[in-house]
RNA sequence: CGGGGCGUGGCGCAGCUUGGUAGCGCGGGUGCUUUGGGAGCACUAGGUCGUAGGUUCGAAUCCUAUCGCCCCGACCA
């Protein structure tokens, strides 16, 4: 390609509305631009990223014997209600975008495609002679978040390569999620990524086991949790770890102990001369169910440490028939809403009265009490005394009446060692999803009534897993791992070109014949090249070859005169000259050190 | 949805407090000079000051409403 006709739009600022590095560097670098919140046009540049990230996928993907197929943006609201989630996912989430057309018939943009994708596997699926099988799809999807943010990285419009594979067994779904999970591995890492699989909550998709990976990025929206070795990772929503021991509480005498405005555990270890690990503290839920009962609850957990919604979330959704629809603190405003008679918050104990929930509240009447394994292990403990201005000890959990729930519902930090054994700790890092598999079971070939005949001659219901890699946050949090103060670095493996041209006088007409000449002997070798043939300054070439991030370039330039050009790499500057006759061989075994 | 911030040529901003008929840098165009890290000089084009209403002799500026965008929390590839 040649800069003059390929539309290069670099901007000498970027545009405020970024705030993250790769977003201000796609904006600048004239890679996207905003159409919308959450929507953007990619423009060439963009889409030959794109591209070269598609290709490494299928590539990957054709190799585990997956097929490539397109399936529709706008789905038959009717599907979805099958599924059980047009509800949840319209008027409820309000994920899904949705319509009626001429005839009133309700439709929806697709956020993702289990039901069409089930729906047709169980029209073409009989027989377990077919299975096992994978099809997927890159595609565009949409999804109406509550706030779109970060550019590409939470759009309400990207791309995604979607999968779902289908099975004659449990067992032969597992083996499959394996394969997949090897691919994935060998897709990020051929995209020149460095990426950690952790072990994820499954959400709202559901399903049993589900693995996430990350891209470690400052600007990651998620935390994750692994070891040195790489014997655990996990994501914090899912984390198990051990705590810190707690130090032992000796000759204490006091029962009672005065705390005049120490609400926050702080105050009350420096005050009181006590650890953080001796409290216990308690912190007030109220969970919402489908079936409109609402439920109060008391975490307890030691002083130390933090609570984990997703896991309590997860935990009331086993403990409860209905399903948990909202979990929210219940802080002082709830205070005025009838429900409860004078809440001491500060000095909550656990063994909080029932008596306080008031008898008109439209609230369960009896606390559901968690206590987290940290704070059921104390021997014994300080917690609130239920009063205000006043804390107490407890000698032990015995004499609290044995209506709780010990359970694990902590987020583990770094530090936390992973096993009893307590020989490696936890280290946390910030990092971005780009890719998510599912062994999904049979939660929509049931819903959706996807059966096949198996090998014993009875109807079945299909095992599912679904695989998802998002191809546009990718090819952002590639930018958010690789880049430096010039602009972006892209890993050669999905530059949107491998190396560009720059004669830094292109009305030279020594440097024009060389270059011309280095871009037909790449082309002809099927080297993604760009020619910078702008009558600009050399100044400029070089600025905005540093900004879009080509990982080498080439300098037709003062020493053209003795054949000889200057091979520049884009990461560490790191110059070579070389010989006309040599620059094919040169480049080649330069950009090979790259790939790994 | 709750909390915060911002809308002024393509991009980055000033002007608003204290109303007086819109300005700077970059970018665009033309010409000359320059040419290895976003050149210099001269000329030039380009703006419903987000939108609607109000106050006023007069509104980018004050008031009201509304729309859009960005950031912090619940959602997720």
């Amino acid at each position: 390609m040649r800069v003059t006709s390929f539309p290069l739009m670099t901007l000498r600022d970027a545009p405020s509305e970024a705030e993250i590095i790769s977003h201000k560097l796609l904006l600048q670098g004239g890679y996207i631009r905003r159409v919308s919140s959450g929507i953007y046009a990619y423009m060439p540049l963009m889409l030959k990223v794109i591209e070269k990230i598609s290709t490494i996928i299928d590539k990957e993907l054709i190799k585990i014997g997956c097929s490539k197929l397109l399936l529709p943006q706008l789905h038959p609201g009717e599907l979805w209600e099958k599924s059980g989630r047009w509800e949840g996912y319209t008027a409820g989430e309000g994920i899904m975008f949705n319509l009626k057309d001429r005839h009133e018939r309700s439709y929806g943009l697709a956020p993702t495609h289990e039901e069409v994708i089930t729906n047709i596997a169980s029209e073409i699926l009989k027989s377990y002679k077919q299975l096992p099988v994978c099809y997927y799809q890159i595609q565009t999807k949409f999804r109406d978040e509550i706030r779109p943010r970060f550019g590409l990285m939470r759009g309400r419009e990207f791309i995604m390569k979607d999968g779902y594979s289908f099975h004659s067994s449990e067992n032969d779904l597992k083996i499959f999620y394996k394969k997949m999970e090897k691919s994935y591995e060998n897709i990020f890492k051929n995209c020149g990524l460095e990426t950690i699989g952790v072990d994820a909550d499954s959400g709202a998709i559901g399903g049993a086991a589900s693995k996430e990976f990350m891209v470690t990025a400052y600007a990651g929206e998620d935390s994750i949790l692994y070891t040195k070795s790489g014997s655990y990772a996990a994501n914090i929503e899912k984390a198990v770890s051990i705590p810190k021991e707690s130090k032992p509480i000796i000759n204490f005498n006091k029962t009672l102990i005065e705390t005049p405005n120490q609400k926050a555990i702080e105050d009350i270890c420096k005050f009181n001369n006590i650890d953080a690990t001796q409290i216990v503290k308690v912190i007030l839920y109220l969970g919402e169910f489908e079936d409109n009962t609402k439920v109060p609850i008391a975490a307890c957990i030691r002083g130390d440490q933090n609570i984990n919604e997703i896991k309590m979330f997860n935990l009331l959704n086993e403990i409860y028939d209905s399903n948990l629809i909202n979990l929210s603190i219940i802080d002082n405003q709830s205070l005025n809403n009838d429900n409860l008679i004078d809440l001491p918050i500060g000095y909550l104990g656990p063994d909080i009265s029932d008596e306080i929930i008031n008898k008109n509240s439209q609230w369960e009447k009896q606390w559901i009490r968690i206590i987290d394994y940290s704070a059921s292990k104390l021997k014994s403990f300080i917690s609130g005394a239920n009063q205000v201005n006043f804390h107490k000890y407890f000698k032990s959990w015995k004499y609290l009446d044995d209506t709780f729930i010990t359970s694990d519902i902590r987020n583990a930090q770094e530090g936390d060692f992973v096993s009893s054994e307590k020989k490696e700790t936890l280290i946390e890092k910030k990092g971005i999803e780009i890719g998510h598999i599912f062994q999904l079971g049979q939660k929509y070939s049931e819903k959706l009534n996807a059966k096949f005949s198996s090998r014993n001659g009875g109807l079945e219901n299909l095992w599912m897993g679904c695989y998802g890699i998002g191809v546009t946050r990718l090819a952002q949090a590639a930018i958010e791992q690789n880049h430096d103060n010039e602009g972006i670095c892209w890993p050669i493996q999905i530059a949107p070109f491998n190396v560009v041209l720059i004669p830094t006088n292109f009305k030279d007409p020594l440097q024009k014949n060389l270059s011309e000449e280095i871009y037909m002997e790449f082309k002809k070798n099927n080297i993604d090249v760009l020619l910078d043939d702008r009558d600009e300054r050399a100044g400029v070439k070089f600025k905005d070859a540093d900004l879009i991030g080509i990982p080498f370039r080439i300098i037709i330039g003062r020493d053209s005169i003795n054949n000889q050009v200057e091979l520049v790499s884009r990461l560490n500057k790191n110059k070579l000259k070389v010989s006309m006759n040599n620059i094919l061989e040169s480049f080649i075994n330069e950009s090979k050190l790259m790939y790994n």
